[in-house]
DNA sequence: CACCCTCGAGTTCC
DNA sequence: CTCGAGGGTG
């Protein structure tokens, strides 16, 4: 039944639905902990029905969910009322949302009245709130319907960043008599990993977010049992107070801070322009996912508090204060299917067929399921309501399924036990989580070995692309990587494909005459040897010059190379020695592919200076006027490395537009974070006067700096 | 033998 | 980008 079907409903009907399916996922979410749909479709639904009762008010009945704030009382804790009522927040979605919410309140406002803002994230946790009599933490509550919680005094008691008793050093500000504070506890993403991986330790299930998890610890009778899990409280509001207490939002941060309590300093901001605070939260889209907590949103608030009081209330929604919420990167929706993927290699990669779903701006219908094992360990089967996250990068991943949706007719995922391609039993290797399709021969792992061969991280033929590989294959012009090179000879059968014409067909042919001359380690990457990449390639080509050196090397020699080990060097000497590639190397030979290093086209550049000699660096984000190639091109011309993960031993991060997790961990690791400009003053500030030449080997020319 | 670091391999969508 | 595994080091 699709979202149409149900729109052409009458609307009362339409709106009971809506009544019954949303107080159903309040309860499962606030009181079961157990969601069976993730929080943007209930946004979904709540929009849907909030603004059928906008249309039709006599729909508005009053179980409707838009009349009540949410719940999570639980039975077992003793109910305490909150000093003033806990409210909810109204959204915005886009920057057009928050400027409307200006113009909104802008009419209640003095004409030309000047505003200011803070901008906070909104955390994805469990609101409470913290009372303190003359400084000693008193009661802690929940936020239970918004007017009353349940008293959970004695748990949250065992949270180490909620301040115990104030002032927490002998010196530090005391606060007033009484004093009354909203704060959010969660479980820090970090934090949320490591239990994850005590609880599988444990041989216990993982929880599926961190949410769940917080909601859950907070919620224990026995606080023993929550001091055992890792929460975090961050403060954000004064709620009551008998003494002086800043009336703007941005001090009484400070002032919380001051008190002890631990408060937001990476998002938090203040601006006296809208469209900075448009700009600013917008800016926050592609990096959120960097902050140590979960945050859905970020809070835009009036400053001065006393206007935003005056302000009002509209429905359960301040007037002061909104919402502002990040596309969503989370997503329930069904598992249709698994497909099961052949790689080169002949590693089989199970990847989820989904019913498509929207998320983060993109619509997701498939997803890495990485491997059997990690199917088993989520115990994930076909038909399941199934969490899809789009996370950090771009890649959507099964989270896990959703157990309490089950009908009982889902089906249990079981590994393959012979090649969908080729039809050989698997292998599955000891101490390996992959399953191996053993067969050199089988089609699959053919066509996918010639398609690396041409790829860019092979022989880079242009206009080879997998599509045109795979009609090469199937019209039987290609079998193996070597035919490619005998295409040459059958131009005519290349012009009578369909969308070939002659200029396309000459394209193709003179990158194919190009690739012939590729350095000596591009070719041997391209072979597809198990284990060599780039970088071991390189090694190996330094060590023996030739594809007929090394392939008369024996593993021991190989071995004795830094960087290469036992495995590799078995790898390579089992490769060669398979009369298939054997054959394969002839004909590469006889098509006039060069197999040795050096020669024309591959001159052997020294480095323009040493200047980054022994620095190693790893680059993140886009950098404004250069290609990654060209940064890596820059950094290596001039004696430094560039390798691909941030450690100890990484001397900068270069970071440019929208970094990923590495910008986060160089700050956790305190190593230097570097712009574009700072790459290039690092470079020509040590290369500038004197000591450009290259050093000893006189046969390299310097080059000039590469751009 | 237990770490840490690096490399390779596979992956999605437009 | 993330994961798993190889290689090297203390």
């Amino acid at each position: 039944m699709s979202a149409e079907e149900q729109n052409v409903r009458p609307p009362a009907e339409r709106a009971a639905e809506l009544r019954e399916a949303l107080n159903y996922h309040i309860y499962r979410y606030n009181v079961l902990n157990a969601p069976v749909i993730s929080d943007a479709e209930y946004d979904r639904l709540y929009h849907e029905l909030k603004q059928l009762e906008a249309e039709h008010p006599e729909l508005i009945s009053p179980d409707s969910p838009t009349q009540r704030v949410g719940s999570d009382l639980t039975e077992g804790f003793a109910t305490v009322d909150h000093p003033a009522p806990i409210l909810s927040l109204s959204n915005a979605f886009d920057a057009e949302n928050v400027r409307e919410w200006r113009k909104r309140i802008g009419r209640l406002l003095p004409e030309d009245a000047a505003l200011r803002y803070t901008v906070e994230p909104k955390f994805d946790g469990l609101t409470v709130v913290l009372t303190y009599t003359d400084g000693l933490l008193t009661l802690g509550a929940t936020r239970g319907n918004g007017e009353q919680g349940d008293d959970v005094t004695a748990n949250v008691r065992t949270v180490r960043s909620i301040p115990r008793r104030i002032p927490v050093a002998p010196d530090g500000p005391k606060p007033p008599h009484t004093l009354v504070v909203r704060g959010e506890v969660m479980i820090l993403k970090d934090d949320f990993e490591k239990l994850n991986q005590q609880q599988e330790e444990a041989g216990l299930a993982r929880y599926v977010n961190a949410r769940n998890a917080a909601s859950g610890a907070l919620r224990q009778i026995d606080p023993r049992v929550t001091a055992s899990r890792p929460l975090t409280c961050y403060a954000y509001a004064i709620v009551q107070a008998d003494g002086p207490v800043p009336t703007s939002q941005w001090e009484a941060l400070e002032y919380l801070r001051g008190l002890g309590f631990l408060v937001d300093a990476e998002v938090a901001a203040r601006f006296d322009d809208l469209e900075a605070v448009v700009a600013y939260v917008e800016s926050w889209h592609d990096r959120y996912y960097d902050l140590p907590f979960e945050a859905d949103g970020l809070v835009i608030k009036i400053d001065d508090l006393r206007v935003a009081a005056d302000l009002g209330v509209v429905g359960k929604d301040p007037r002061g204060a909104i919402a502002y919420k990040f596309p969503a990167e989370e997503a329930t929706t069904t598992l249709l299917d698994v497909e099961v993927n052949v790689g080169r290699t002949g590693v089989l990669t199970p990847t989820a067929k989904l019913e498509p779903v929207f998320i983060a701006g993109v619509t997701v219908s498939n997803a890495t399921l990485h491997n059997y094992d990690d199917i088993a360990r989520k115990d994930i089967r076909i038909g399941d309501r199934v969490i899809v996250k789009r996370s950090g990068g771009v890649i959507p991943y099964v989270v896990g399924p959703v157990v309490e949706a089950r009908t009982g007719d889902e089906r249990p995922i079981a590994p393959p036990t012979h090649c969908p391609a080729s039809g050989d039993p698997m292998v599955r290797l000891e101490g390996e989580v992959a399953y191996y399709c053993p067969n050199p021969a089988c089609p699959e792992r053919v066509f996918r070995n010639i398609e690396y061969f041409v790829s860019r991280a092979g022989l880079d033929i242009e206009g080879l692309g997998a599509k045109i590989v795979a009609l090469l294959l199937e019209k039987g012009f290609i079998r193996d990587e070597a035919d490619v090179f005998t295409l040459g000879a059958r131009k005519d059968d290349l012009l009578a494909l369909e969308g070939f014409g002659e200029k396309k067909v000459d394209n193709l042919l003179r990158a194919i005459e190009a690739a012939k001359t590729r350095p000596l380690p591009r070719l041997l990457g391209a072979l597809g040897i198990r284990g060599v990449g780039g970088v071991v390639a390189g090694l190996l080509a330094d060590a023996f010059g030739s594809v007929d050196g090394l392939a008369q090397a024996s593993a021991e020699a190989m071995a004795t190379i830094p960087g290469i080990g036992p495995e590799i060097a078995r790898a390579v000497v089992e490769w060669f020695s398979a009369p298939r590639n054997q054959q394969l190397i002839e004909k590469l030979r006889a098509a006039g592919v060069r197999l040795e290093a050096g020669g024309r086209g591959e001159p052997v550049v020294g480095p323009a200076s040493a200047v980054l000699e022994g620095l190693t660096f790893v680059l993140t984000g886009a950098l404004p006027n250069m290609t990654r190639d060209e940064a890596t091109a820059l950094i290596e011309a001039h004696g430094g490395r560039v390798t691909g993960s941030v450690s100890s031993k990484t001397s900068y991060v270069v970071a440019g537009e929208s970094p990923g997790s590495k910008l986060a961990k160089a700050e956790q690791l305190g190593v230097p974070v570097l712009g574009e400009d700072g790459l290039r003053a690092l470079v020509a500030g040590a290369s500038a006067p004197g000591d450009a030449a290259a050093p000893d080997d006189g046969g390299a020319p310097a080059q000039p700096a590469l751009l």
